[in-house]
DNA sequence: CACGGCATTTACGTAAAAGTCAATTTGCGC
DNA sequence: GCGCAAATTGACTTTTACGTAAATGCCGTG
């Protein structure tokens, strides 16, 4: 396992731009340490910024993102916050499901729109 | 089954504004008939705005979601256009599979998350 | 030490997806 | 046929998630 990486590295592995990791640090979702000026990447980040990518291919905004890697992070010690934060866990796993059962819906009727297609070349008689 | 439904029924029933459907007509997502001025929906107007509404959840663009619903609708009659939209849809089924393992990970990590919360605060002895 | 090549900061720009507001217009309920 | 809530249109504004440009810093190499 590296140590740190450039800013570059991880741009071209995530095939996003040093501007957006720039932003996700603005907006508080990675914190990269510093040698002088240059932002050195470590491996918890690397880390950080798939569960973030992740987070967008979802739909989530920045906003619901940060919320989520916050439940990700070190359980609170006190009892009403731990309880707190059990709820809104439970929360987030509910959309979560939600977005599950879209999901299998839009597929589903994606299969039958393929299977139409399949269909009417049949009937044109085209051999597939 | 309803003939028509009104613009502020339809709001009501899925909990967006009006302003937002006129924004999906203006997109050419929906097409309600008119009487003068005024938009009436049929049922399958409502069963376009339920997959628009889906296809948002999923974090789809308008632009995407426009695509998806012309893959529901009649196959075209050329072979060629057939071809390419059986291409376009098993493109599309690809990305939502994407989505699914993005959702099965991210659910994981929840309930590991969730399991930690629970963990400390039975070592709190709170008794659960 | 000058140079090329990343990095950084600051600041402004922009596209998507609506929200908001104001000014009409309609149509149904009596 | 009238009144008024509901609907429509158009213009403008807002928010999110970056893109882009300009000016400058840092650093290894020849």
């Amino acid at each position: 396992m590296r140590e740190y990486y450039t800013i570059t590295e991880l741009t071209r592995e995530f095939g996003i731009s040093t501007r957006t990791l720039r932003f996700y640090e603005d907006e508080g979702l990675i914190a990269p340490v510093r040698r002088g000026r240059t932002r050195l990447f470590r491996p918890s980040d690397r880390h950080l910024i798939r569960q973030i990518l992740r987070g967008k291919r979802l739909g989530f905004s920045i906003a619901e993102i940060r919320e989520i890697i916050q439940m990700y992070r070190e359980p609170p010690g006190e009892v009403g916050q731990l309880k707190l934060m059990i709820r809104r866990i439970e929360e987030k796993r509910e959309e979560l499901r939600q977005k599950r059962r879209d999901l299998e819906e839009t597929l589903a009727e994606l299969d039958d729109a393929e299977e139409n297609c399949v269909e009417r070349l049949v009937e044109l008689g085209v051999t597939t």
